[in-house]
DNA sequence: ACAAAGGTAACTGCATACGGTTTGTTTCGT
DNA sequence: ACGAAACAAACCGTATGCAGTTACCTTTGT
């Protein structure tokens, strides 16, 4: 392959549209840049990206099928969550995620931990800075982080699917500054106990981490108002 | 709606081709009709359907993004799973299913419950005359009944991504006599522990039954031979 | 005879085109 | 003026066609 001394550098092969257009439009969900009441239409996404229809159909599917949108006659969405699903959504995170977090601090790397430790910073930094959305975005870059530590690719990929956290996060934080407070302290603790490989108490303190989450969640939505209470109007605040 | 006592039947909507493809190749894909060395090309698979390629195409990306297939440059074909994505796989389903079927022991209701014991009947009759492939069928149908009755969607279509147990069943049962005796017994005591409605003790069941036939599975493989050892030949064999 | 190089067939990925269905709008009737 | 029905537009699903790429086969040179 390499011949003499050049430079391979992998060249990656030229990633296909559908590809592009997938990987670009699920960091846009992530961020929440659409919300439920924008309709993604492929023969437009297709001129935003310069290509045809059919690989923004592909992604489009993609989407779907893992939970990122929705797709009705009219136009792909954003879908919106009832409370019941959130509810299912937080049941499967309280299973998989504390034990996931414990494999990465376990086989946590430098690099990793640079990177735990470094949104940790940009969470404390936020918070005194009332910075809401950098707050977000340390949120999100922490989990990042730690689940990219994750070795087991199939428990990884499946915690990815889920997305609500993204929506949770944001409605959590977003509004009340004792829940950001609560939220940053824990996350602190969570990085702690990564940097020392404490397995357990990642373990532990992931736990605790979803159950606030939840119960922060579901005081927002004063549960039981109407079982199956919709996230809209929130989520349409928080986007 | 419904205008007078006329029979409205839901008329579920005629299914697109690209979704009657899909759920009759991941059919055939569960039942292990592909084997490894066998080549899907969209154009053959959609002259077998009588459609153009895309409803094909779409199928198998939506099969790729599932992990029932991998998509290659040169068609689409089974991926021949290593040892280490297995064990991956294992921990998955240890972490996830005894919750998720403790959960359905909570919620069973009769027809579930029927379809249980006739799923448990059918593998000890299926013992009995020795013949395997009813018993692999049988234990297939236990458990799509009981992933039936688990009322949280996200955790069910969770569990449901992973194919991989039914390669497994099928190593682990086609060839050992023993191996097929223990895992109907312990088949057996599950759905009574189901039937009584015991969630803790078929959450406990379950959890044995994982550890039971991933003990059988890496013992087929005399696992440290060869740390990524492939599956080619047994799965070969299977189909 | 074997290896290397070039050619060819096959398959994927993307583009364009067309029909069907659903939705929103307008018009007509009461 | 309000409702219903017909019309128009938008968008999805599918078909066909074309180009690029990759693997396999053939051929040629040593």
């Amino acid at each position: 392959m390499a011949r003499r001394g050049e430079i391979v550098l992998e060249l990656a092969k030229p990633p296909s549209a559908r590809e592009r257009i997938y990987t670009e439009l699920r960091a846009r969900l992530q961020r929440c840049e659409f919300g439920p009441s924008d309709r993604l239409v492929d023969i437009d996404v297709a001129a935003r990206f310069g290509t045809s229809r059919m690989p923004v159909r592909e992604a489009l599917l993609q989407l779907v099928n893992e939970g990122y949108l929705s797709g009705t006659s009219r136009g792909f969405m954003v879908p919106v969550l009832s409370l019941a699903e959130m509810r299912d959504s937080f049941e499967v995170r309280r299973l998989i995620e504390p034990r996931a977090a414990a494999n990465a601090a376990r086989d946590l790397d430098a690099a990793a931990a640079a990177g735990l430790e470094a949104a940790a910073v940009d969470a404390r930094a936020a918070l005194e800075a009332h910075a809401d959305e950098a707050l977000i975005q340390a949120m999100i870059a922490f989990r990042a982080a730690w689940l990219g530590a994750v070795r087991n690719a199939r428990l990884a990929s499946t915690i990815g699917r889920f997305a609500d956290h993204v929506q949770t996060v944001r409605l959590a934080t977003l509004h009340d500054a004792q829940t950001q407070r609560v939220a940053t302290e824990g996350l602190e603790q969570l990085c702690a106990a990564f940097l020392r490989r404490d397995a357990l108490a990642v373990g532990d303190r992931m736990t605790m981490h979803i159950a606030t989450a939840e119960q922060a969640f579901f005081a927002l939505h004063h549960v039981g108002d109407s079982e199956s209470g919709l996230v809209a109007a929130q989520m349409q605040a928080a986007a």
